[in-house]
DNA sequence: CATTTTTTACCGTTTAAGCAGTAAATGTAA
DNA sequence: TTACATTTACTGCTTAAACGGTAAAAAATG
């Protein structure tokens, strides 16, 4: 209902920066599991966790609301 | 280095509906403790937990990657 | 084909997020 | 000012996320 598959967006461009999962997780500094888990689209994941992944792949964050600034 | 402060973000967009903390909870299905803490910027709440007030208060996120589609 | 790598999956253990309750501090309105 | 509402802060408990280890599928490589 959100976007669709922030995981397989995340898989996408692990694959494209030539990563695997276990590599992704080291980078990133958390457990292979919870590189899966993301993938897997499991929501209950810390926010933080998410970010570092984000970050190591350059994928940038935007919240847009219909209010004006 | 993210963006500047989520938490305000969420907290201006609480006003604006006219919701107190303890509001936005209930209407999230979240605690009032995790509502204050992710208004803190605190990062490790649950991913879950942070899109479900986030959809409460009609914010979208949108991922952006400098990889064509 | 066989071999290696990677992914998927499950299992204990540890750790801390989530939570309600409470209370104090801050803010708002009468 | 007083009274009420809201936010901030702390406490203890419960629950599950995070994790490494392991192993079995699945994919990739030779």
């Amino acid at each position: 209902m959100n976007d669709l598959d922030l995981g397989a967006l995340i898989k996408v461009h692990r694959k494209e920066a030539g990563l695997t999962q276990l590599e992704l997780a080291n980078l990133a500094g958390i457990g292979k599991t919870t590189v899966f888990d993301i993938e897997k689209n499991k929501e209950t994941v810390r926010w933080s966790n998410l970010l570092a992944v984000l970050e190591v792949l350059n994928i940038k964050v935007e919240f847009k609301s219909p209010l004006p600034k």
